[in-house]
DNA sequence: CTGAAAGCGCTTACAG
DNA sequence: CTGAAAGCGCTTACAG
C-alpha cells in the first residue's frame, strides 16, 4: 500500500474504498501513527494553528478570554498558540514575528499595538483580528467591547442612585479599554447637573485599587461613589474600605467593570458592567476564521459587543434589581 | 547568494563572514522574511513548541499557571500550545493526539489522566511532564504541589487556633489535588484529640463553595471552622456567610488553599495555603526542557513543591502572623 | 567561506 | 480506486 493511499485514507478523501480506509485506520491506531504536522503544513500551506498575542495574564479576565478562544478554536480543529506577558513593544514585536510562519492567523490584544507597529511587524498576508484596540484602520478587522457605552451607563446608574461626588479609578495609561471607559465616565458626569468628579490613576491590578481606596479615605472629603475601571481594582478598593471599616454601600458606593466570575461573591456583591469576556474571545476567533477562509474578502470593519450594567449590592438601591445569583454562569 | 548561505546567516552559523551575515539580515528585515516554521521543523525534527494540556481554565489558578509556563517558555524561545476545557477522557485524548507531531514535549495536568491513558495516547518518544498527577510510574517525570503537607499544616493551624469542630469542603472526585488535600485534612484531624469533622462535596468552583456554606449554616450545629480545598470555594463560602451576616472569623473561621492573588483582598483577608502557582508552571517547563535535551537520561521521578500556611484574618488569631500586605507580588 | 544537492514526510495532480 | 513522482521550503553534510 502506497503512502499516497494512506494519506488519502487518513484525510477522508472520497477516492478510497471503505475497506482500504478501515485497514489504514486500524494500522494507524495500532502503531499510534500521527502524521507529522510540519510535513503536512509544508505542502498544504496551512498550520491549523492560530496565535493569540495578549498583553498579560493576570486575573480572571484573561483566563476567561483564553477559554473563549480555546473552545472556539477546538471546535474548528485549530490549535492555539498563546504568547503574553510582554512588557514593552519590542517584546510584543518579537512575539508577533516568532508566530509568523507558524500560524494561519493571529488574534491581537495589546496596548503596545498601533497601526505603525502592525505595519512594521505583521506580514500583509497574515489574517489578523484586533481585540479592544484603538488601531486598525481599514486593513484589520476589529472586535471591541463597548467600553464607552458601558462606562457611560454605569456612571448614569451611579447618578441615578443619587450619588453626586464621584471618583474614577483609571486603568493603565495608553490602554484603549481604560481610556474609553474613562471617556464614558467623563461624558456622563459632564452631562449631569451638579455632579463633580475626581480621577485616580490605577493599572488594572488589585493592588492599585487598594492604593486608590486608601488615598480616597485619606482625602478631606470622601466621594459618594467610586467607579473602578475594572473589577480587580474595585476589589482592591473594597478591601481598603473594609479594612478601614468604611461600609459599602452605606458610606461609599462602589462599582467595577468586567463582571469577572468572582465579582458576585464579594462582600457586598459587586455592581459592575457585564462583559461577555469568553464571547469576545470566541467571536474574535470566528471573525479570524472567516478571514482565513476568504483572504480576499473586504476587511470586516469594527464590531462592538454590548455591555450591560449588573446591579448588585455595592452601589445602594436604585429601584432596579437583578436576580443575579440565579443567572447562569457564563 | 545561495539559500544555504542565507540559512546559515540567519541561524547564526559561524561559517559566515560578518559582512555576509549583515547583508542577509538587512535584506530579511526589509522583506520581512520569516523562515517557514514547517519547513524548518521538517528537517530539524524540532518544532520549538511545547504543549500544555490543562483540565480547565476557570479562575486565577490557571491564569497564574499559564503565565508561569509562558514566561519560562519564552525565555527559551519555545512556543506554547495550550489545550484545555476537555470535559472527559476522550476529549483529553483527542487533544493529546492532536498535539503529537506538533510539539517537542507536553506538560500535562488533567484529572482524566492515569497510567493506562498515557500509555494508550502518548507516543513513547514524546517527552512529557505531569503536573499534580497521581499517575506517572517510572516513565514520566512528575511535579507535584505538596497538597497533603499543606492541608495537614493548615488543619493543624486551625486546631492550634482552638477550633475543634471542623468542616472540609472537598474538590471534585477523582481529582488528585483534591484527594490529597482531603487526606491531609483527615490525617491531621485523626491525630488530634477531641476533634470532630464533617465533609461537604465541592467541585473547586465558587458556586459549590457558596452552596456548601449555605448547607453549613442550615446544619443543626455549625462547625467552628471551615477549610475549603481551594480559595475559589472558600470565597464562595465566605459569600454565603457574609450574606447571612455570619461573622468570619468571629462566628466561624474559614481557610482556603492556593493563595490566588485575590485571596488577600477578601473581607476578611483569607488565611490560605500559599502555593507558588507560577513557579509550578515554570519548574515543570524547565523539567520538560531538560528531558527534551537529554531524551535518554533516566526518568526524573517526582518533585514535590512545598506549600506554606499564610495566616491572614479569616481564622482568628493564633499568635503567629504574617505581614502579608507587604509581601511582594509573585 | 560559499554553493550544489540531497532529503526531511507529507499531499496532490497525473496516469493507469 | 491506487501508485509513482514531483514538490512544498528549509538545513546540512559534502565539495570546492
Amino acid at each position: 500500500m502506497s503512502v499516497a493511499t494512506v494519506s488519502r485514507a487518513l484525510n477522508g478523501s472520497a477516492a478510497v474504498t471503505a475497506r482500504t480506509r478501515e485497514r489504514v485506520q486500524r494500522a494507524a491506531a495500532r502503531l499510534r501513527y500521527v502524521p507529522l504536522g510540519a510535513a503536512r503544513s509544508l505542502v498544504t500551506r496551512r498550520t491549523q494553528a492560530i496565535g493569540a498575542l495578549l498583553p498579560d495574564l493576570f486575573g480572571e479576565f484573561f483566563s476567561e478570554l483564553i477559554r473563549g478562544i480555546d473552545v472556539a478554536a477546538r471546535a474548528r480543529g485549530l490549535h492555539l498558540l498563546v504568547s503574553s506577558s510582554h512588557g514593552d513593544a519590542d517584546e510584543a514585536a518579537a512575539a508577533l514575528r516568532a508566530m509568523q510562519g507558524r500560524v494561519d492567523g493571529v488574534l491581537i490584544m495589546s496596548p503596545h499595538v498601533d497601526a505603525g507597529f502592525l505595519k512594521r511587524h505583521l506580514s500583509d498576508s497574515l489574517p489578523a483580528v484586533l481585540m479592544n484596540s484603538a488601531a486598525g484602520g481599514r486593513r484589520f478587522a476589529r472586535l471591541n467591547i463597548d467600553n464607552h457605552g458601558g462606562a457611560f451607563a454605569m456612571t448614569r446608574h451611579l447618578l441615578a442612585c443619587g450619588h453626586r461626588d464621584l471618583a474614577f479609578i483609571t486603568g493603565p495609561e495608553c490602554n484603549y479599554d481604560a481610556s474609553e471607559r474613562h471617556r464614558g465616565f467623563r461624558e456622563a458626569v459632564a452631562a449631569a447637573r451638579g455632579a463633580t468628579s475626581r480621577v485616580l490613576q490605577g493599572d488594572f491590578n488589585e493592588e492599585s485599587g487598594y492604593r486608590a481606596g486608601r488615598a480616597l479615605l485619606a482625602a478631606k472629603k470622601r466621594p459618594d461613589a467610586v467607579f473602578a475601571a475594572n473589577d480587580m481594582m474595585a476589589i482592591g478598593c473594597l478591601s481598603a474600605f473594609n479594612e478601614a471599616r468604611v461600609r459599602v454601600p452605606g458610606d461609599i458606593a462602589l462599582a467595577g467593570f468586567d463582571d469577572i466570575p468572582i465579582a458576585r461573591f464579594m462582600h457586598p456583591p459587586l455592581t459592575t458592567v457585564w462583559v461577555r469576556i469568553a464571547d469576545l474571545g470566541q467571536a474574535a476567533l470566528e471573525r479570524l476564521v472567516a478571514q482565513m477562509d476568504a483572504p480576499d474578502a473586504p476587511p470586516a470593519g469594527v464590531t462592538t459587543l454590548p455591555c450591560e450594567v449588573v446591579v448588585r449590592a455595592s452601589c445602594g438601591s436604585s429601584g432596579r434589581h437583578t436576580a443575579d445569583r440565579d443567572r447562569a454562569q457564563p
